[in-house]
DNA sequence: GTCTATAACCAGATAGAC
DNA sequence: GTCTATCTGGTTATAGAC
């Protein structure tokens, strides 16, 4: 809790925002959530308005996100392929839940969806297709497989974070269908 | 436009809050999408609360999606299948919508997950294991294969729907690898 | 059933003492 | 930098005439 109380502000407002919606949290939750007195103006000695700490907290996220990113070249197998690219669904969770909820009202949405296209939900129809052409897995359109690789790890992820109930198979059992689905 | 104003009021209601979210639209706009006059307070001649409204669109919608549900048994192959499905989704938009935006805080959530889940996003695991002992379709496990199915459909409606960008490639090339990635 | 008018409330935002 | 106190505006909801 040594942070700043600018710092408390952003990670308050990022969580409460990607769990509530922006409309649905209040300046004094905020305050609340950041140890200070609830109902004073005291957050505004932080940022200018809510429109103001929602665009500093998103930018934030996507530096972030930015920063964290792995390359992860296409060395691994698929089935580890995918198992990365779902742990970078979850690290860019309250990004894309934002997103969800927002949709174009967010500040600076197209950098998140390049950071959510680059960074998590990439599955290169690239590396099929030459995979396809040594003969690894059978020939297919690249593209096309790459999409529907790409939702249906997109689909799980929001199911299981979003939908909370049970959305049929665990992580390794859908990771390993989808390898199987892929390569044979 | 010959409806009576309870129906104009839960048509605006369920457009209004499947798009921005409950917490973001006013009676008043309700009351303007209706034809009322907007801040006078005739909407509470029709409905006690916005809460109320918004349980009572939802309860309608589930009412005419559980309505609308065709069987769609499996006789037709696996393209018009997840097409079907595809479509099913589309027709739950809203119901959709809703359940991504509010989560938990809507009312009757579990009647939705259940509509959803029955009359939308079901690939049945079953059929899938009757095609593989027939030897129609590659032995794999076939919950796996419905899960990661089901999940790519989903996932593909929602980035075509919620997330407004190019998602890859079209419905028909998505639908046309599925049933190809199942069935080889 | 709809209107005008308004009450009651709450959230966003500001002023000024400490 | 945080507090108490307050202004202002918008939103829910009600009262009563038509």
């Amino acid at each position: 809790m040594g942070r700043d109380t600018r710092t408390r502000i952003l990670d308050t407002a990022l969580a409460l925002f990607a769990a509530r919606g922006v409309e649905a949290v209040t300046v004094t939750e905020l305050e609340e959530g950041a140890g200070l007195s609830p109902g004073s103006g005291s957050f505004y000695r932080h940022f200018a308005s809510k429109q103001d700490v929602l665009a500093a907290a998103v930018a934030r996220e996507i530096d972030r996100a930015e920063a964290r990113r792995v390359p992860t070249a296409g060395t691994s197998d698929l089935g580890s392929e995918y198992r990365a690219t779902l742990d970078a669904l979850d690290d860019l969770r309250p990004l894309l839940a934002l997103l969800v909820r927002e949709g174009g009202r967010l500040p600076e949405v197209e950098r998140i969806r390049g950071v959510l296209a680059e960074g998590g939900a990439r599955i290169d129809a690239a590396r099929l297709r030459d995979l396809m052409e040594a003969g690894t897995i059978p020939e297919r359109d690249a593209e096309g497989v790459a999409t529907a690789v790409m939702m249906a790890l997109v689909g799980f992820h929001l199911a299981e974070r979003f939908f909370g109930g049970p959305v049929g198979v665990d992580r390794d059992r859908l990771v390993a269908t989808l390898a199987s689905m892929v390569g044979t």
